[in-house]
DNA sequence: TTATCATTCAACCAAATAGTTGAATAAAAA
DNA sequence: TTTTTATTCAACTATTTGGTTGAATGATAA
C-alpha cells in the first residue's frame, strides 16, 4: 500500500512536465533512440536523459540496451492506477467518446 | 492552446501530492471548510491554506467564501483534460469495472 | 468594544527540480 | 588501434516546493 502511493506521486509528477508528455506521445508511435527523442527539443541531451530516467522510475516507459542503442518504449499499464484515481473524480462518468476521438487525431499537439 | 498545456500542468502536478489527493476525497464525501479540511493532518494550517490554493489554481476545487468560512467543494470537470490525456494510453482500454468499484469502496484509503 | 475564530500573508529554510557544461564510459566503425 | 557515436555522470546554478512561525486581516460572538 505504502508502495501505491509512492507510486502515484511519481506518475503524476512525471506526466506534471510538459516536455515528458511530448515524450511519451513520440514513444505512442513508436519506440525510440534517446538521441533520436532528444532530436525535436532544444535542451541538452542529458537533460532529456534525466526526464527519461524520470519517466523510468514512475514505470511509464521501459529502456531496453541493445548495443549502444538505448531503446525506450511506453508503458501504458503504469497508468492504470493514475486512470482509476483520476476516473473516480467526476462521479464515475465515463468520458464523451466523440472529445476522445478528436484528441486521439491530435493527440502529438495536445501536450 | 499555450493555455491548455499550462493547465495540464498544474492539474498533474497539484496531483501529484499525497496531501492534496487526500484533499480531494474528503472533498468528495462533502464541501468542508479550511479548518475542518486541516484538522486531520499534521502539518501547519497555512500548509494546508498553500495546498488548497495550489488546487484552486489548477481548477480542481472552487472556493465560496460565507462569513468567516472560506468554503471549498471539489470541481471534477476540472480534470476532463486530464483525464483525456491519460485515457490515451493503454491504446484507450476502459478501465476493468470490478477494479474500479473496488476502487470506490476504498477511495479514501488510497491517495 | 473587545475577544475570538478562520484564514492568509510574509519571511524564512531545506530539499527537490530542471537546466547547464564538460568529462567519463562503453559499443561500433574505420 | 583509433575514432566516433550513444548515453550517462558529476558538479554546478537558479527556481520551485513544502514546510515552518508569527503577524495581519476580517468576520462573528460576547
Amino acid at each position: 500500500m505504502q508502495k501505491k502511493i509512492k507510486h502515484l506521486d511519481l506518475v503524476f509528477s512525471a506526466l506534471s512536465d510538459k516536455t515528458r508528455r511530448q515524450i511519451l506521445s513520440m514513444l505512442l508511435l513508436d519506440d525510440m533512440a534517446v538521441t533520436d527523442i532528444a532530436e525535436p527539443f532544444e535542451i541538452s541531451l542529458a537533460a532529456i536523459s534525466k526526464h527519461l530516467i524520470i519517466l523510468t522510475n514512475a514505470g511509464l516507459i521501459e529502456r531496453e540496451k541493445r548495443g549502444r542503442i538505448n531503446w525506450c518504449k511506453v508503458q501504458p499499464d503504469s497508468m492504470r492506477e493514475a486512470i482509476i484515481w483520476i476516473e473516480s473524480f467526476g462521479h464515475l462518468e465515463m468520458i464523451n467518446l466523440d472529445i476522445l476521438e478528436e484528441f486521439i487525431e491530435t493527440t502529438i499537439k495536445i501536450v
